[in-house]
DNA sequence: TCAACTTTTCTACGTTCCGTAGAACTTGAC
DNA sequence: GTCAAGTTCTACGGAACGTAGAAAAGTTGA
């Protein structure tokens, strides 16, 4: 229950990058210019998406319990559940669950976190 | 580059857990002693797949990078790339980079792990 | 109120990934 | 050189996802 195609990735970000609820119009344009800022590389040119496509990636997003929908206004707004920050923290603990030894893999993941990264930890963990 | 489908994932527990270098076949009949000790929930009987399938999974199992074999010996011999600790802990560090604001995400990662992690983890900082 | 427009839902098709395995090919042993 | 064991090729069905048209539902100005 986690992994993400690449479209409804790309509208999370919109989501996640602007806090505020969109309509899918909004999100639709939003689209098709962060796809047209990246013109060299994969291709993607600033291709307006039809209405329904973002829809329909809405509702998916919503029955996966990532988006939320006010009903009440008429162009629905949509709003991400939960930042980005908290969503992503939620998916590590998922994957860090994966494994049966959780502190032989926590050990594992500290061996490669950048300096800065670590001293993060250090505070947070309330360590000196 | 991640996801594993169930079969793929079942395979991956068994190469895991035994340390050793297998055959296409020897998994086959781990696999069906393992689905065998499910018996309630799944609704997986203990099957016999086909020596094609696992070989199937095992091919693509490779071509992901999960797994190498052993060309030389005839019936060849798979093993995982790196252990499931490694590969998990690989795993956290994809999700986290996933996000633009690693030490955000960070913080709420280590909002919401259990004491005995904590502590493992201020060992693990101390003498980075 | 009704016609025209906007928004949402329903339905669907093509692609890719995965579970599954038969057919065909390769290779080592005798 | 034949045969059995093993490997590769090919393929099919189902699920997830990108994509969007058709149809239904709601809104609004005249």
């Amino acid at each position: 229950m986690a992994s993400l195609g690449e479209l409804e990735r790309a509208v999370m970000d919109l989501l996640w990058a602007g806090h505020e609820a969109a309509t899918a119009n909004t999100l639709r344009d939003l689209l098709a210019q962060s796809t047209e800022a990246t013109g060299g590389a994969a291709g993607h040119e600033g291709k307006e998406l039809a209405v329904t496509t973002v829809l329909t990636v809405l509702s998916r997003l919503e029955k996966k319990g990532l988006v939320e929908r006010e009903r009440g206004t008429r162009p629905h707004r949509y709003q991400a559940v939960s930042s980005r920050e908290e969503h992503t923290a939620e998916l590590m603990h998922e994957v860090l669950g994966s494994a049966p030894d959780r502190e032989a893999v926590l050990a594992r993941f500290i061996g490669s976190v950048t300096e800065s990264e670590a001293e993060t930890l250090r505070k947070l963990l309330g360590h000196i």
